[in-house]
Formats: structure tokens, C-alpha cells, sequence
DNA sequence: ATGCATAATTATGTATCCAGAGCCAAGTGC
DNA sequence: GCACTTGGCTCTGGATACATAATTATGCAT
């Protein structure tokens, strides 16, 4: 039987996140550029779905700024300046040396070891750069989630998902990842001396010099 | 029975999103109470509209945190902790002291003064609790726009759209009122000397004792 | 030839319809 | 008498059909 269809009737998730999940991949993936227009009934054909579920999933990326709604214009695909980058880029920056400095301050040792043991494995990868790139996004969100505010955890979230919009990955700059690690371990010195005004400017550091490689 | 009816031809919204409005009002006023189920054939039936945009205003609405989806049992109004509260009183003390200090640096004359009137405006309804609350929301959007960073504009707002799930609103204590309008005096005096430093510095203080006013 | 107006086409926005999952109650069996 | 199972009802989730607005193209008039 029809190996293509997912049993709908076991989905730990409704259609629309499932939907909204791909249509994000896409996106990131510049399967779907910039300022294109989405075109419902051509989507919604090609995932053999109905419009129903697709524009629910499209109402969810509008809510987290990765699509446009326009009034009867349709659904564009957001585009974001060189301004836009800098601007999420400050508020990454903002909201994650805050967390940072929280973990220095309040965290346990476990929650700092398991820290630890992300920064390590990133040390290992520094010449692999898909991994790297997994795992330094995996390191930051687990200091987001040690520092404990599921707000900000969110935030941060649809934040990076903004930053993938733009091709000017601050990673891909040559030397950069290098940099990037240095800092990392600058940054896990302050966390496990506790030194929670320490962390914070390491981070918000870490934040600037991403912005500067990736800007002109 | 059609006079009810308001002409869509002429909305500049869609059905949804006014939808969307009126859910907030509701839920703001405890029409809906936070915890309850939200019934979608008997709103639906309620606002004389089908259950489509009354289900897409749904996924907006847990998109800005409002309300939770739980698969196959429908939606339910957010309940916010008294943690949930403190923490996001945080992010907001946070973000605002950050725009409050790049509107001391970087602010036009005019936009300090578009400010100081609203300040003036404040000043003038110390008695009508109302007004205040209006004016003083008006107060801080207004210096979030003058920062000038939208996804800052865009999650302030959302957040605040979170805490006015909480009934313990800060300004509701006796006599917060009057000392946040000693805060915003200190503030304004902040910005008009361009003391960056100390408007960050005004700002998150105004929002720790606001937090501490809406505390236990 | 160019500009404006009108009509047609296309896609969005909305409503109704259908299927399936979850919950509650009642009945039967142990 | 209590517990477990089964059946029915209600509500969510998805599909389809219909109305409406916007855009584009064509024709006519200046």
C-alpha cells in the first residue's frame, strides 16, 4: 500500500506543525527564496495536503517572522536587510550574555559539566564544519535551557531561525570558526570560575565579532 | 440576517486577525479564563463565523503564547505561573533598559521630545488609572519604535501580551503608580542629558520594582 | 500611440462537509 | 458489587466547494 502516505492516525503531531516544519526546511534550505510569493494551491498539490492545513502552518511562520502575510496579496517569504541581521544579532547577543552570566551564577555542576562535555566535542569537530555548526547551536541552546526561562528559550529560537534567513552565515567567514572556538573556551573558563560578569561580556564579545564576520 | 454582518469588502484585516483581536480582549478580560478549554464550534457559533478563521486566529494566538494547542483536544487558554510572570518580567527589563539606553545615544531631538510630551501626558492622569495605564503602555512602545528594532518592538509586545494574562498587574498596587511616576521622571532626565548608562541602568530598576510590586 | 477603463482570470479568503480520535457511559462478566 | 470492555456521541482535524478581491490584459477613446 501506499508507502508515501504517513499514518495520520499515529502522528504525535497535527498535520500543520508537520507542514510548517517542512516549510521551514524549505526556507532554510532557499528551496524557497526571499521575497518570493508562496503559492498555496501549488504548495498544497505538491505536498499532496490540502490548503487547510498549509495555511494554518503558513499563520504559525508568520507569527515567528519567517513568512509575510500580505491582505488578499498572499504569503511572501520574508526577506531580511543587512539591517535586519544586525538588529536580531543585537538581541541574540543581549539575550544570551544575560543567560550566560544566570548559569554562571546559579547553575549546578552537572548543568555546567554537561556544558563542558558540548564545548569538548565542539573542540574535536573544529575541522568538520557541518558538525561544528550542529553542535555550536546545540551548545547555546543548552545554555539557554540551564539558564531556565522557557521565554527566552522560545525567543532565542525563532531568532536563530530569522538568522538562517540570511546566507551571510557569520561561521562561513574563513578563521572564523577558529575565533568562534576561542571564545567558546573563554567563556566555559568564566561559567566554571562562576564569574557571571565575566560570562556575560564573553558573550555578548562572542555576539559582536559573529556580527562583525558576518557583516561587509 | 445580515445586519450584523460587517462588509469584509472594506476590512484592512483579514477575518482572522480581527478574530484574533477579539479572543485577546476576551482572554485580557477573563471572558476566557486562563486554564479553560476553549470551545471552537461554540465560539465559532458565537462570532457568527465558521470555525476556519476562527482556528487560524487560534494558531496565531499560541504563536504569541496566548494559548496552548494540545493535539486532538483542542486549544486552552495559557495559564502563567507566578514564575512564569518573574521571568518574563525579566526579558522585559532586559530589552527595555537595552532601548532605553540606545535611545539616549542614538535618538533624534524630536524623538526625546515626542517622548517628553508623553511623559507630560503621564504626569497629567496620575489620578486616572485608566489613562495612566494607556498613556504609559503608549509611553514604552514609543521608545521601543524610537530604538528602532522591529523583533525587539515585535517581542516586547508579545511578552506584555503574556503578562497581561496575569491578573496581578504591578501597577494595580497602591501606590506603585505614583513611584513609577517618579521612575519615569528620573528616566526622562536620563535621555534628555543622552546619559545612555543611566537610562539602562533607570529602566531596569523601573522594571525590578515593578516586578517586585506584582510579587508576593 | 498612449492612457484609462472595464472585464476576465487567478488566487485568496471563507464556509460547509466528512472522517477519525477521544471521552463518557452503560452493560456485561467475573 | 466492581471492573473492564464496547459502543455511541462529541469535537477536532482535514478536504472540498464557493464567493470575493486584486491584477492583468485588452479595447476604445483621445
Amino acid at each position: 500500500m501506499d508507502a508515501v502516505e504517513s499514518p495520520r492516525s499515529l502522528a504525535p503531531r497535527a498535520l500543520y506543525q508537520d507542514v510548517a516544519e517542512r516549510l521551514r526546511q524549505q526556507i532554510f534550505a532557499r528551496d524557497l527564496e526571499p521575497g518570493s510569493r508562496i503559492d498555496e494551491q501549488k504548495l498544497a498539490t505538491e505536498f499532496g495536503i490540502s490548503r487547510t492545513p498549509l495555511r494554518e502552518a503558513l499563520k504559525v511562520l508568520a507569527a515567528e517572522g519567517l513568512v509575510t502575510m500580505k491582505v488578499r496579496r498572499g504569503a511572501y517569504v520574508t526577506e531580511v536587510s543587512r539591517d535586519d541581521v544586525a538588529q536580531v544579532y543585537h538581541l541574540l547577543g543581549l539575550l544570551e550574555s544575560d543567560a550566560a552570566a544566570e548559569v554562571a551564577a546559579k547553575a549546578s555542576d552537572e548543568e555546567i559539566q554537561s556544558l563542558q562535555a558540548l564545548h569538548e566535542r565542539l573542540e574535536k569537530q573544529k575541522r568538520q564544519h557541518e558538525a561544528f555548526l550542529t553542535t555550536n547551536e546545540e551548545f547555546h541552546l543548552r545554555l539557554l535551557q540551564v539558564a531556565g526561562n522557557r521565554w527566552r528559550v522560545q525567543i532565542v529560537q525563532d531568532l536563530r531561525k530569522v538568522m538562517k534567513l540570511n546566507r551571510h552565515h557569520s561561521l562561513f567567514r574563513q578563521g572564523r570558526l577558529a575565533e568562534s572556538l576561542v571564545e567558546h573556551r573563554a567563556l566555559m573558563q568564566a561559567l566554571l570560575a562562576r564569574d557571571a560578569d565575566r560570562a556575560r561580556r564573553l558573550m555578548r564579545v562572542h555576539f559582536d565579532n559573529g556580527l562583525e564576520a558576518a557583516g561587509p
